[in-house]
DNA sequence: CGATAATTGTTAACCTAGTAAACGATCTAA
DNA sequence: TTAGATCGTTTACTAGGTTAACAATTATCG
C-alpha cells in the first residue's frame, strides 16, 4: 500500500507524522520566527534590529574593519550593508574614518556611545534568550549552538 | 578591569569569543540562510518555495482544511496565505471547493497533480537535507530537530 | 426573533531584509 | 602604463511577510 493510497482511505494525518515536521529547514525557520518575535518585543520599536546589532558587535569588538570586511563576516552583500552602517552612523554609534593608505576604504570606528549601546543591547538580548530558552538546560543550549555552528560551517 | 577597558588596549578580538557567537538567535539565522541557499539551488527558479511547499504539505496530508486553518498551522496571517494558495491553484495543485454548510469558507482540496508534485518535491528536499547535513549523525540530527521543536512550542 | 458580534477570504498599502547590476574612484599587477 | 580588481554606493528589484479595512456570512444571546 502506497502512502497516497493509505491517505485516500484515512483522510487526515497526525501533524507529528508529517514529513514536514522532521525537516531541519522547516523547524529552523519556525524556531527563528518564535525567537525573533520576542526579540522585537524586547528591543522595542526604536531598538536595534538583529542585523544592526550584529553589525555593531563586530564594529565594537573588532574596530576599524572596512565595510567589505564586515559584509563578508555578516554573510551579506556590500550593497546591503550600506543602510546598516548608515543607521549606526545616524545613531552616533560609529564613524566612517578615512584611511590615508587606501582612499577607497573607510574604517568603521565605534564611538563611546556605540560601545555603551552595544553593552546595553547585549544585556537585554541575553535576558531575552535566557527567558525564551528556560526549557533548555545549559548542556542542551550548548549542544544546540554547536549543531547550528556545524551547519553554518558548510557555507564557508 | 571592564570589558571596554580591556578592549582599549588589545584592539581586535577573536571571533569565537564574541558574545554574538554564543547567541542562539544569531546562529539560528545564519544556519537557516545556509540551508535556504542550497534549498533554492536544488529546487530551481520555478520550483516550490519553502512556504509554498509547506502549505502544499498540509493540503495533501490534511485535505479540506480551510485557509484560516492553514494559516494558523503555518503561523502566518490569513491575508498572507492568499498569494500562496493562489500560486498552488495556478499550478493546478489544489482547488478551492465551496462548502455548502458554511458559505464563507472554501475547503482546500489537493489535485492528483498536487499530490505528485508534493511527493516529488519532498524527495528533492530530503536529498538536499541529507547532503547538507551529512556532518551530523542520525542522533545529532534528531537532537537538533527536538531542540528546535522545543523552541517552537513557546510560540504556542 | 432580531440585533450584535465574530469569522472568512480578500485587497491594498506598507515594511523588512535582502539581492544583482552598474558606477566612479582608487589601488594592484603585468 | 594599461588592464584588472576592489571599495563604497545607488538604483531597481524580489521574497516574505504585516496591518487595516471590507463585504459576505454565520454565531451568539438578550
Amino acid at each position: 500500500m502506497t502512502r497516497t493510497q493509505r491517505k485516500a482511505r484515512a483522510d487526515a494525518m497526525d501533524v507529528s507524522e508529517m514529513a514536514l515536521e522532521t525537516l531541519v529547514g522547516y523547524n529552523l525557520k519556525r524556531a527563528y520566527v518564535v525567537l525573533q518575535n520576542d526579540y522585537r518585543a524586547v528591543m522595542g520599536d526604536h531598538g536595534l534590529s538583529p542585523r544592526v546589532f550584529s553589525a555593531l558587535t563586530f564594529v565594537v569588538e573588532m574596530p576599524n574593519l572596512t565595510q567589505s570586511d564586515l559584509a563578508r563576516r555578516l554573510g551579506i552583500e556590500r550593497s546591503g550593508l550600506v543602510a546598516i552602517v548608515d543607521e549606526l552612523e545616524a545613531r552616533g554609534y560609529l564613524n566612517r574614518v578615512a584611511v590615508p593608505q587606501d582612499r577607497r576604504i573607510q574604517a568603521l570606528a565605534p564611538t563611546e556611545a556605540g560601545v555603551q549601546a552595544y553593552e546595553a543591547a547585549l544585556a537585554l538580548i541575553n535576558d531575552h534568550e535566557d527567558r525564551m530558552l528556560h526549557m533548555l538546560n545549559a548542556e542542551e543550549r550548548e549542544q544546540l549552538v554547536h549543531l547550528l555552528k556545524k551547519i553554518r560551517e558548510i557555507g564557508e
